[in-house]
DNA sequence: CGGTTCACG
DNA sequence: GACGTACGTGAACCGA
């Protein structure tokens, strides 16, 4: 594999790859990529690497826009001595250490080099920049075209006829965040810079450049930069004349920074005649070294490049070992674990299918070795910046991005995000390293009572400068409970995107281990108590609203919570991976964050009169009611209190058969009044009545207009991801999942929930969603054929227990039935159903045997999800999701079974909950490609509810049926059909 | 702030 | 064999 030393000429292509900067995007691509790809079986993180070999491959095979290299380098930064640091020696000072995962694969990228057949190249005192910059030069002179291969800023100032840059798409093509590949010539260097590619130095000298930390002039950016350059013609003539400059602090800080302006330039000025040790006339491309290349690929464990490169070459695999110096010593591979099942499909709806069962063989070792890295940084609260400026604002943002990742977190006045006004922003770079940004911290002691305190930044600019952090596709941005903040950014019009969230991956592993926010998880997960919210703010009557905190106690607290959050999201991206979880919460966690911000901003409109009018009936009558049940009780009492009636019905009336509560009181339950009732007791039904129209008043006609949102004027719930055992949202503030609909008194309160004008309302339910996901689980043949058919599921369940036919069926048989199905979807007792039916609890034990022996598979099914909660202290939906039952150990025998009863029923409501996740992530985009302006507004389970403009709702109805009872697809083919049933009207009442 | 009750799935 | 009972939520109210 070589090739006579050739200088290049005319008609010779010449192709610079800058290694080093390709190293650290590779690896930060890679860290954003499915784990398992990331690691060799023994740890040895080579993901930056594969990576780079697949670049490398592609490049060498195809060139770079159908060109192919005659000559070709592989440029590294030989070590931190750079020329530069003797100008200024604080040049690349802010530079963190490389990643520690990243430190040994440094030298495997050379050795790729080597392996293909080609020559790493680098010189001491020089970065890759200066030698990519000469051989460019030289080649130029000699007549042959050049392509460095970089997306590196700095070396744009090459480009001129015949040099073009190329950034390579990064990564695999599906990837998050993954780009194209793009050709920078003149064009692209004058949108980013603002002039041509020769002026970019003099604009980088006056800009400078904070990730670099090359000083440039205070005051000017880029921007203001290319207009001088473009203004004066250079550096020097502008720097002569700057005088002339109108705006009074520019000319100075020109006039008394122009010698940094030197230095800067001198800093990014590429060298273009460095003495070379590698003459050009090496870097002749040989072609591809298929068996060397092999080798190491082997050794790397990259299976699908080595298949590649043996199948383009012919040559056979097998006859190839392993690099000897690089593979995994023999000793050590046999104790290795097995690698993880390979990655999930995507299909074309975008959604993976879930891998395989857990890794049970990845060792946790990366995880501890994380943590431990994690609990070795110690908290420093008084370690973390306050930022006062923009131009130190910029520095941040520029960092994050040259990360690629940040830990973001916002401070506001209002726990309610909707009425909240941003007061400040922290952000985290690294364990230890944080920054608070005050905006709208207000002095208390300003005689005015709105001053603002001093050393804040503007929060206009602040929020533009923000927008560039969470508007970044490149940058990932990872929060705690990260809906609260995207409605915060919503309300600035900010989106936030790509995201990762600690709190759902929190729940996505330890579900059912605890809760899952930040103050809990940091004691759990890094033995730190961070300071409590209430700690700064107070509670109760002295709360006061973050913006009357102190700056320097704000800083304290909000960049202490960006820093949490970036250390706990190092240790669950490591855990999530490890747990095989990363396609559930990438699928039925993380898209829920953006779906679930939209839907509570938009809220839903209410008709307040409505409720006001109902309010006025049910207070009336409750009014009547209550006094006829003093006059029956003969003394006035509190109806509302459960002590004094008990004492009145049991005590005082002496009325037989009453129970007690856990706590020894009478139980005065709706159950318990309507059994006294049904004996023939007036009091008892008017209480009943009494608690029910009182419950409507209080819980929904008079609470629900307080919740009306002054701006939007319609209600705006709040849901919560990370709040159940099961998977199920839950609603809150107000809650809209239990809005009446079982009585008819109850039902009206559903006509004030309306369409705004134009619209209609369109609510999309499962039916019997809880059941047919039994019929699967379960495997029962009788049910599943049932759905199939669309028969009435209850009758089919008498009909095959008590053999009566569904058609004139009893219904109080039918009922039965149903009590029974459900019952079985809760992990049925005797007791319990005995207490749903009122009967006698041998009849309701013969029922269940009976039921039993109809359908064994429920039996088997509910034995092996006790036995599989036993085993493992966990169980899984269909998707995959795990939930855990820790208490199963627990010593109690009531406490047991009440949590084997859980373990029965959590995968059912579970994988239902599931599956309409999987419904909701899909539909905004199924909604838009139909061209349809339809927005979700509620879940209620196993309902979405809509809000569409009149004459789309018949276009509506069946793309929403069509993604709801496709949802489970195409990750699994249920065994029964779902059934979406879906109408419209002007209010919830009548659609539902 | 725990207990009781009741609205929903 | 004991043990208390259907599964999952959130809100209002009472009373200490």
């Amino acid at each position: 594999m070589t090739s006579a030393p050739r200088a290049p000429g005319q008609g010779d292509h010449v192709f610079l790859v800058d290694g080093s900067s390709f190293i650290f995007r590779a690896y930060f691509q890679s860290i954003n990529q499915d784990a398992r790809y990331n690691y060799r079986s023994d740890r040895l993180p080579t993901g930056a690497v594969r990576l780079f070999c697949n670049v490398l491959h592609k490049m060498i095979k195809e060139g770079v826009m159908g060109k192919k290299p005659t000559h070709l380098a592989i440029i590294f930064d030989k070590s931190e001595d750079s020329f530069r640091k003797e100008i200024y020696p604080d040049y690349k000072g802010h530079r963190p250490p490389p990643p520690e995962e990243l430190v040994p694969q440094f030298p495997l990228m050379r050795d790729a080099v080597r392996a293909f057949g080609l020559r790493p190249v680098e010189q001491i005192r020089y970065e890759a920049d200066d030698l990519i910059a000469t051989y460019c030069v030289m080649s130029v002179r000699a007549g042959a075209d050049v392509t460095i291969v970089s997306a590196d800023k700095d070396l744009m100032q090459l480009i001129q006829p015949g040099v073009v840059m190329f950034d390579p798409a990064s990564g695999d093509q599906k990837a998050k965040g993954s780009r194209p590949e793009r050709l920078i010539g003149e064009a692209e260097v004058f949108e980013k810079f603002g002039v041509t590619p020769d002026k970019v130095v003099d604009v980088q000298a006056l800009a400078g450049d904070s990730t670099d930390n090359v000083p440039g002039v205070p005051g000017i950016g880029v921007k203001t930069a290319a207009q001088l350059i473009n203004e004066y013609g250079d550096l020097e003539s502008l720097l002569a004349r700057a005088g002339e400059i109108k705006q009074e602090k520019r000319r100075e800080n020109l006039i008394e920074h122009a010698g940094l302006a030197r230095i800067s330039r001198e800093l990014v000025k590429l060298v273009t005649d460095v003495k070379l040790e590698t003459p050009i006339e090496d870097l002749i491309a040989p072609g591809l070294d298929a068996k060397g290349a092999i080798a190491f690929l082997k050794a790397m464990e990259f299976s699908t490049l080595t298949r590649r490169i043996a199948e383009d070459s012919g040559l056979n695999l097998d006859d190839i070992p392993p690099d000897e110096k690089l593979k995994i010593p023999d000793s050590d591979f046999s104790v290795a674990p097995a690698r993880p099942a390979a990655k999930a499909v995507i299909d074309t709806t975008g959604l993976p299918v879930p891998a395989g069962p857990a890794d049970a063989g990845t060792p946790a070792a990366l995880v501890e070795s994380v943590k431990a890295g994690l609990i070795a940084i110690p908290f420093k609260t008084d370690s973390y910046e306050t930022i006062g400026s923009l131009e130190a604002l910029d520095a941040w943002v520029a960092r994050a991005r040259e990360q690629g990742y940040v830990a973001f977190d916002t401070e506001t006045t209002s726990l309610d995000a909707l009425q909240a006004d941003l007061v400040g922003f922290s952000l985290a770079l690294e364990p230890g390293h944080a920054c608070y940004v005050p905006l709208r911290h207000r002095d208390k002691a300003d005689l005015f009572g709105g001053g603002t305190m001093a050393g804040q930044v503007d929060p206009v600019e602040a929020v533009k400068r923000l927008r560039l952090i969470l508007e970044d596709p490149s940058i990932l941005k990872i929060g705690q409970n990260l809906k609260y903040d995207t409605l915060v950014m919503g309300e600035q019009a900010v989106k936030v995107a790509p995201y990762d969230d600690t709190m759902l991956m929190s729940y996505v592993v330890d579900g059912g281990r605890g809760n899952h926010g930040m103050d809990e998880l940091s004691v759990r997960h890094l033995g730190h108590k961070p300071i409590a919210f209430s700690e700064v703010c107070g509670s109760g009557k002295s709360l006061i609203g973050f913006d009357q905190v102190p700056i320097e106690r704000a800083t304290a607290y909000a960049a202490e919570d960006a820093d949490v959050t970036l250390r706990l999201w190092l240790l669950f991206k490591a855990r999530v991976v490890a747990e095989g979880m990363t396609t559930i919460y990438e699928t039925l966690e993380r898209p829920l964050v953006t779906v679930l911000a939209n839907m509570e901003s938009r809220g839903i409109m209410i008709d307040r009169q409505i409720l006001a009018r109902l309010s006025g009936e049910f207070a009336q009558s409750a009014a009547r009611l209550e006094a006829e049940i003093h006059e029956l009780a003969g003394e006035t009492f509190n109806v509302g209190s459960p002590k004094q009636l008990g004492d009145i019905l049991f005590g005082k009336m002496g009325i037989p058969g009453g129970k007690k509560t856990a706590t020894g009181q009478w139980a005065t339950s709706a159950q318990i009044l309507e059994d006294l009732a049904d004996q023939g007791l007036e009091l008892p039904r008017r209480i009943v009545n009494w608690r029910q129209l009182t419950k409507l008043k209080s819980t929904y006609t008079d609470a629900l207009p307080t919740y009306v949102n002054p701006k939007s004027g319609r209600v705006h719930t709040s849901y919560s991801l990370a709040a159940t055992t099961t998977g199920r949202l839950s609603s809150s503030e107000p809650n809209l999942q239990n809005i009446p609909v079982r009585t008819e008194e109850g039902r009206k309160i559903r006509t004030a929930f309306i369409a705004a004008p134009g619209c209609k309302l369109i609510s999309a339910d499962y039916s019997q969603i809880e059941l047919r996901v039994l019929a699967h689980v379960a495997d029962i043949p009788q049910l599943t054929k049932a759905f199939d058919e669309g028969v009435d599921i209850h009758a089919m369940t008498a009909s095959e227990m008590f053999g009566v036919p569904v058609a004139g069926m009893d219904p109080l048989v039918r009922r039965r039935a149903k009590a029974i199905n459900f019952g079985i979807i809760y992990g049925i007792s005797a007791f319990g159903l005995a207490n749903q039916l009122s009967i006698p609890r041998e009849e309701a034990g013969a029922y269940i045997k009976k039921y039993f022996e109809r359908f064994p598979g429920i039996r088997d099914y509910m034995d092996r999800m006790k036995a599989e909660c036993r085993a493992n202290g966990f169980v899984s939906t269909i998707f995959g999701r795990k939930m855990n039952f820790p208490a199963i150990e627990s010593k109690n025998p009531s406490e047991r079974s009440f949590v084997e009863r859980q373990a029965i029923n959590a995968p059912i409501q579970g994988s239902a909950a599931d599956i309409i996740r999987r419904a909701m992530a899909r539909m905004d985009q199924a909604l838009v490609k139909a061209g349809l302006s339809a927005k979700m507004l509620l879940q209620v389970h196993d309902e979405l509810v809509f809000e569409a403009p009149e004459e789309e709702v018949e276009a509506t109805l069946p793309v929403v049926a069509r993604v709801m009872e496709g949802a489970a697809l195409p990750a699994l083919a249920l065994k029964v059909p779902l059934q979406v049933d879906a109408r419209a009207a002007h209010n919830w009442e009548e659609a539902h």
